[in-house]
DNA sequence: GAGCACTGC
């Protein structure tokens, strides 16, 4: 076991101990701060009390004595709840009285509510009904230098927003030094989003605050040399520190599931070797592809004289925190999402993180007490990290962003302002796919009432699309079934520790020739008749109760929706039949409809049983979770590609006529003809 | 025979 001495292979690095100070002296500079200037950007580390204690100074200090609110805007769902409990807690309230929340699905608001905590994303949709967002007197963006596809276009528009209210107040929280950039953003006049604040900094649009966070010291300790293998490297870690440091919990990241299985399994064949007075070791992972009930098991209590091991994927680093945390492992690499305009293909690509992902990650061993983190690669690979990450808005499929900006008002995509602006390349890929949907006109415009419909409902435009022809198909109660069953992204199937084989048995019982999309509406309208309330017969079917019922929540929602744009939405045969009751007819009317939106993602199957896409350019691989993965078909369409590693898998996948292309997509597929 | 980072409306 001492194969391995954490003194030869890492260097300790200097951390500067963070201050204790709290917020409350910050108090007066805040309010001070926020009366003087339309934008104040809040720079505090995890700890340092932003989110909760700001909101209550603005409430105190009279920001909504006019009966406007005060709005906190999260990345997350949980955020969003937990926050605002925690300050309905601290202000002795009833939570969605004074202090409420807002989510998809969940308004806890009421009349009274003063302080509300939403996701960024719901707060955009407000702005469709109310475009000046008239209600809030300040509006706070909280971690916004998480850069999420939302915050970005958020603070965008709420920068358009201020110039038609100067009386509005805009507070951007941000946990590291990106302050700078953001004041730039809010400052300059010209529209160029890398304006120089410094020039600014005297200036009269903002002021930046910095507080000190709530954290203990981190010990940094990097390689001598770079690691060969960074999973066999943290098993030999986790022995190390298990054998030579004090009580406290260890975290390793890594970048997926795979990596995560065989670190366990290797943690685990070597626990055995440990001397038998030794502390027991108990590896576990997480990662957002297990069911909640799984994720759980790493906020229980550790066994008497155990020492927990949870290995995570980038999970760990900002949405779920772990409190007992002492040990972090850091790998150095992160799987990030892209979309490649060129073929409209989105990659998952493990990726060196950056800078500041890697103090983040650092941080999470230093909430409970001094901590330490391990960084698998060498101090110079560290200084060679970029600072931040690439935005989500510069590596996205833009098509949802303008659909959203041009439902807003916001004609000109090319001039709207940036926080940092997108390649070109994705702008016209986006608009070009908009174009072809109908959701935009020969000159750009917003088409009514289609692309005006297609931006308010909560799904990608190509499934807005299909189901706003769903009723022209007489096929739109499955198809909402069909589209609410998509969102729920390979989650719909639930394994069992060792039941792979009887989950694909499950799975083949549902299973409808025409493929994928015909076989989730199959499922959900087993669940609805059948599973419905019924946890236990969902568990032995294999299928994810949670995501189910999420299912009927989307479901309920896109209704909603329909009804408001005044379709009338017919369930007498769908709701209480399976699928064939409508016969073979309707099978073909609802793949018919399908290809009407996603025409774009068509392929055909080749002999070898691998997929070409219309062009011949790129070969295609059905992922194995679908039908089709063992299946023979001829044309095809697809929800979703994507390529991770060398191999490009698609999912979703349902049967075709070649000649619906051209019929429903002419323009489209017009060279080919 | 072989596989999916994380969010959000």
């Amino acid at each position: 076991m001492a194969d391995y001495d954490i003194a030869r292979d890492f260097i300790p690095a200097l951390h500067r101990p963070s201050s204790l100070l709290p917020i409350a002296k910050h108090r007066e500079a805040l309010l001070y701060l926020t009366e003087t200037f339309p934008v104040v950007i809040v720079v505090g580390m995890t700890g340092s009390g932003k989110t909760t204690q700001i909101p209550q100074f603005l409430e105190s200090a009279g920001w909504c004595a006019d009966g406007r609110m005060i709005a906190v805007t999260q990345p997350r769902r949980v955020a969003a709840t937990t926050v605002a409990a925690r300050v309905a807690e601290e202000m002795r309230c009833t939570l969605g009285q004074e202090v409420g929340y807002s989510i998809r699905f969940e308004d806890v608001t009421s009349a009274s509510t003063k302080i509300k905590f939403l996701t960024d994303g719901l707060l955009l949709r407000e702005a469709l009904v109310d475009p000046l967002l008239s209600r809030y007197s300040v509006i706070m963006v909280d971690e916004a230098h998480e850069r999420s596809l939302s915050s970005d276009v958020l603070l965008g528009v709420l920068k358009k927003i201020q110039k038609r209210r100067p009386d509005l107040r805009i507070i951007v929280s941000s946990a590291t030094l990106q302050a700078e950039d953001f004041l730039g953003f809010f400052t300059s006049s010209t529209g160029e989003s890398t304006g120089d604040a410094t020039a600014e900094l005297g200036g009269s649009t903002g002021r930046i605050v910095s507080l000190e966070g709530r954290m203990f010291p981190v010990d940094i300790h990097y390689l001598t040399s770079p690691a060969e293998d960074y999973v066999d490297h943290a098993v030999r870690t986790v022995f190390e520190i298990h054998s030579q440091e004090g009580e406290g919990d260890i975290l390793i990241f890594l970048t997926g599931r795979e990596e995560i299985d065989s670190c366990i399994e290797s943690i685990t064949e070597r626990i055995p070797s440990l001397p038998t007075e030794s502390q027991g070791l108990l590896p576990l992972p997480l990662y957002a592809g297990l069911s909640t009930e799984q994720q759980m098991y790493v906020f229980e209590e550790t066994p008497e004289n155990t020492r927990k091991v949870i290995v995570a994927t980038n999970i760990a680093e900002a949405s779920v925190t772990i409190p007992g945390i002492v040990f972090v492992i850091d790998c150095g690499f992160v799987k990030l999402r892209a979309f490649d305009p060129a073929t409209g293909i989105e990659t998952l690509t493990a990726t060196a993180i950056s800078k500041a992902a890697a103090t983040q990650r650092a941080g999470r061993a230093g909430r409970t007490k001094p901590g330490k983190c391990y960084r698998l690669f060498t101090e110079s690979a560290f200084d060679s990290l970029d600072e931040a990450s690439i935005p989500e808005i510069q590596r996205s499929n833009l098509a949802p962003m303008i659909l959203q900006l041009k439902s807003l008002g916001i004609d000109n995509i090319a001039r709207f302002e940036y926080l940092t602006p997108p390649p070109s390349e994705l702008i016209i890929r986006a608009l070009e796919m908009l174009y072809s949907l109908g959701a935009l006109d020969d000159y750009a415009r917003l088409t009514k009432p289609l692309g005006l419909r297609m931006a308010e409902l909560a799904v990608e435009p190509m499934m807005a699309r299909v189901l706003l022809s769903a009723s022209d198909f007489g096929c739109l109660s499955e198809i909402l079934s069909i589209a609410a069953m998509t969102t729920l992204q390979g989650s719909v199937w639930f394994q069992h520790e060792g039941e792979k084989k009887a989950m694909e048995t499950s799975r083949w019982k549902f299973a409808v020739d025409e493929g994928d999309h015909l076989t989730l509406l199959n499922v959900y309208q087993a669940f609805v008749t059948k599973g419905k309330n019924d946890a236990a017969w969902c568990r032995s079917n294999h299928l994810n109760f949670k995501s189910m019922t999420k299912a009927v929540s989307v479901r309920n929602q896109l209704k909603r929706y329909m009804e408001r744009f005044g379709i009338n939405v017919d369930e007498s045969l769908a709701s209480r039949e399976v699928l064939r009751a409508g016969g073979p007819d309707k099978a073909e009317q609802i793949r018919r409809c399908l290809t009407i939106g996603y025409f774009a993602h068509a392929a055909r199957m080749q002999p070898d049983g691998t997929f070409v896409t219309v062009d011949g350019t790129t070969t295609l691989y059905a992922h194995p979770s679908s039908l089709m993965f063992n299946r023979k078909a001829d044309w095809v369409i697809f929800h979703e590609a994507m390529q991770t590693g060398e191999k490009t898998f698609i999912r979703d996948i349902t049967k075709i006529e070649k000649g619906w292309l051209t019929q429903y997509a002419p323009e489209f597929y017009k060279i080919r003809k």
